[in-house]
DNA sequence: TTACGATCTGAGCATTTGCTCATTTCATGG
DNA sequence: CCATGAAATGAGCAAATGCTCAGATCGTAA
């Protein structure tokens, strides 16, 4: 995971008050969005350079001041949506519009899934919400716009201690908490044991104990997938050596969620590794399970996931909705 | 409306069922902004010409298919809230950026203002919604997202039968109320009755006065401010002759809500057209009323509302903000 | 069937926009 | 105090965009 933090030159002021960092951006982006003003006029307006107009602008869009959406509902996706769950047996599905080829499925899928979830959040009855993580979540959560759900929980499916002991993985549940304003239940202990002993040191831990109770009891759990591929998030992430890789692969492993890797069938492996994570396997008691993935890539896995009936709610894209259904 | 039919013409296209303009003109959409894709790129996803998705575009935004949001509160905007209600006693007070001198301030209010109604129609609560007409309500319920509020009501604080006899006032709570599916309470009679008689006659109707009293014991009222220059919506709509105007305005009118004219003190004038508005004339009881209204030609009346203490919360723009306070 | 009007479509062109490069500014460390 | 490097700035240019005009297409009426 890249940590750009933004290059804070606190000089002097803690506080972050410079007159207008980001302000002028977002007036500007105003201006240009809302108003339909041209770049001159918004230099004009702002007493600036047309060239730092334009590069206001941009940096509004790209640190993600704007919020697009698209009100209409485009019926090939929402016919998508209807064959996906007749055909897999789900109680939910949302399909993104694609974005044709060279691009990251997650740029539309992220943009999309996010008022869905600000919807979930916005419900006036307090629940429990299971969390995941990985990039996907992570550029969700992004998108997410800041709802008060402040009488929600959220709680981690998955230890948050990384195999190089950085607590990456705090991230996302942090910061879908900072978004909502929930109280948060990390379970933190490293995603895996090293072998057994550890295993039940780690979940005999109180607090470790309770995240996993209260990620039992959640009402929804909302998680990404992972893949097995030379690219599989648990090579790439350090989890796995290239050798357990590949033998789990051998294994029949093509996915994983949380951690959890399973077979095409979308049975879980019955392996070591898979028998140490510290973390919750879903599904779990009746808690429904909405997974958010797009992209060839994790066609495999998803397919399995959903063969298996490990998932009851699917976020995707088109054209990996296309696929699954083909198949 | 134009109920354009899709015109079948399924040629040698490769797996594409020929869609509907409005699909057609979301998706082109999704891709410019959601993807990022040039017109080119997206010509060649759709299969179509770049002019072609020129125009997909460009029709997407002046249909309101897109929404644009931006997600940083700017400073000075949160500033001239807080002034705002410092200095008329405000309970709530909004200020969208401006968007410069030759842009009618509107077309930056009415975004600004939608997403925060969406908020008040989130409510679980079940509520009563008094709404007034007009040109900026209009304008802001255009950009209103379907969001479900079908636990509220919504009842007019006025006639809805124009001068001319056309029902055009209708609109707006008729509008609201296909947004959020809430049951609403037009008051089907004419905005002002021609004296007494007619006056008493039109306030004994029983669905009159249901929607009477129902509008007295709403939660909140949402209105409009009318100013009483030569553009008077009053005047412009045909409610008062140039003459009357005159007249009203020798009494010492500067603005109107709901048609019920005050003066420069917000104390509302005894004069018989004033007398004879068959709605509700706000504040009534204990019901805040939120206005919405900016612009150098409403600014007196805006003062006058304020200082006579007729509305408690007000959504504006930052320019009538600045001029405002500095009165 | 033909004529008509309205809309859709594509080409050309002026404007706007985004990007790169050279230069300036600023803050930090020597 | 200057040296250094990173970020900000402005100029110039190529690409992208939006607009207008003329021809094509389609539905409707004669």
């Amino acid at each position: 995971m890249t940590q750009a933090k933004p290059q804070a030159k606190p000089k002097g002021n803690v506080d972050d008050t410079d007159i207008s960092p980001r302000d002028l951006a977002a007036r500007a982006a105003w201006l240009s969005f809302v108003g339909g003003l041209t770049q001159d006029q918004i230099a004009q307006e702002l007493g600036i350079s047309r060239q730092r107009a334009q590069r206001l602008v941009a940096r509004a869009s790209s640190e993600g001041l704007i919020r697009v959406r698209i009100e209409h509902p485009i019926a090939e996706c929402l016919e998508l949506e209807r064959a996906l769950k007749a055909r897999f047996g789900l109680t939910a599905a949302w399909v993104s519009p694609g974005l044709g080829a060279g691009v990251d499925p997650l740029q539309g899928l992220a943009p999309f899934v996010a008022p869905v979830l600000e919807r979930l959040f916005s419900s006036e009855e307090p629940k429990v919400f299971a969390l995941g993580t990985g990039r996907t979540l992570k550029t969700v959560v992004d998108q997410l716009r800041a709802v008060d759900g402040s009488r929600h929980k959220l709680v981690s499916l998955i230890g948050n201690v990384a195999p190089d002991s950085s607590a990456s993985f705090y991230e996302v549940i942090m910061r879908f908490a900072e978004k909502i304003q929930a109280r948060h239940y990390p379970m933190s202990v490293p995603v895996a044991a090293r072998d057994d002993v550890e295993l039940n040191l780690y979940r005999s831990l109180p607090h470790v104990a309770a995240s996993r109770e209260l990620a039992k009891s959640a009402d929804l759990a909302i998680v990404g997938i992972g893949q097995m591929g030379d690219d599989a998030p648990l090579y790439v992430d350090g989890f796995l050596t290239a050798d357990e890789l590949t033998a789990l692969r051998a294994s029949g492993g093509v996915g994983e969620i949380c951690g959890h890797i399973f077979d095409v069938e979308g049975r879980y492996l019955d392996h070591p590794v898979n028998d140490r994570m510290v973390g919750v396997r879903v599904p779990e008691g009746d808690m429904p399970v909405y997974c958010i993935g797009a992209g060839a890539s994790k066609l495999a896995a998803l397919n399995a996931a959903l063969r298996g009936g490990l998932i009851d709610g699917l976020f995707t894209d088109e054209w990996t909705a296309k696929a699954l259904i083909s198949q």
